[in-house]
DNA sequence: GTGTCTACTGAATGGGTATTCAATTTATTA
DNA sequence: TAATAAATTGAATACCCATTCAGTAGACAC
């Protein structure tokens, strides 16, 4: 109980420096998630429980439905904000006008950023990504994480190959064999924790 | 239940053949794990329950329990007979002793072989891979097929870069790609039901 | 101090689901 | 055909879990 005193305090106190952005009510949704993200890595999508989910957020069982409107609400939202913190990450390497061969280097290593590169968020990636074809909420998200990434990334490679003057080469597989490269790095992530680049 | 009583004589009939080898026994288990894909693949892992894997085989509730001591023990037998199935394809491409150029074109054909290149089985390797760091017993099975495959690939290339006396390239980064753009491709059949080559 | 508002709690409720098992149907044997 | 064994059924059981809501605790106003 102390320490959920605390916990709250704490959370309180760091609501104030980010201006009116962030609500405080924003703070324990994100608590909620953070807490999802861990469960669902932990003990897989099926076994995880508002029960479960509660206690690694060290609150009350009856919050989730304080802050969601449902389970299904929470799960939702979870796999929203790993889809926007992605892109994010993604986007700002992208956004760093250089050389094509810089902006691609700079994007090889977002894919590893430490924000989004978690053996944690790979599991819920794949655990969304499985369910994806059930659910046409978690379809869509999934399907533009992959698709945006990719058209992005045509895009530089057929700009590196024409300043290179590499007619020869097909930007759209050497994109394709790249984004399975870092797929292949990421899945090995959920394999091996101790893992290195 | 007319439709039952054909199903199940149809299966009697069809374990004659198999000599002794299979037991009637294993139809019905077979029958079960197929319906359990259906349903994972429909559902989720999640969401799939008993009674609605006995219901996509026409069977009763019971049935389950009676052919599996669990339902857990259903879902690791599903996984393994799936695993049975992609390593069978895959050895069975490999072990046509022909050229390195011939095996690793083979190879490919064969992670499109309609056996297991099927979106309902995609989209089942993925929600166990994605369970595999809550369930060792996933982990074990899901990490093996991916090694097994690797290794093998990576010899076939590395076989091929010294017949055509390219020591420049590494093996096996390129098996690594080509494992990648393959993996691509499966995760395109899952958002892409109608997908070709 | 009293009152009110908001954030939060956790026991209680209700719906769902895995599992059991006595009864029934089907196959096998005498 | 009758008797016995094996396979199958599905209602009953017991457990788990999402959701609710009456109640508690702290913050702030007056």
């Amino acid at each position: 109980m102390n320490n959920l005193l605390l916990l709250q305090r704490h959370n309180m106190d760091q609501s104030k420096p980010n201006s009116g952005a962030q609500h405080p009510k924003d703070h324990r949704k994100q608590q909620l998630i953070e807490a999802t993200i861990h469960c669902i890595s932990a003990y897989g999508l099926s076994n995880t429980t508002i029960s479960r989910v509660t206690q690694a957020a060290e609150l009350s069982t009856g919050i989730a439905n304080f802050y969601f409107s449902s389970k299904k609400q929470l799960l939702l939202e979870t796999l929203q904000s790993l889809s926007a913190e992605y892109e994010e990450v993604i986007r700002r390497a992208f956004s760093l006008s250089e050389t094509p061969r810089k902006i691609l280097s700079n994007v090889i290593q977002a894919r590893f950023d430490p924000q989004i590169f978690t053996t944690e968020k790979i599991a819920v990636w794949y655990a969304f990504t499985s369910e994806s074809r059930a659910r046409n909420e978690y379809m869509l998200i999934c399907e533009d994480k992959d698709t945006a990434f990719m058209e992005s990334l045509v895009g530089t490679v057929k700009l590196l190959c024409e300043k290179d003057a590499r007619a020869d080469l097909n930007p759209i597989a050497i994109a394709r064999a790249l984004e399975g490269l870092l797929n292949g790095y990421w899945e090995e992530a959920l394999f091996q924790p101790d893992d290195f680049d």
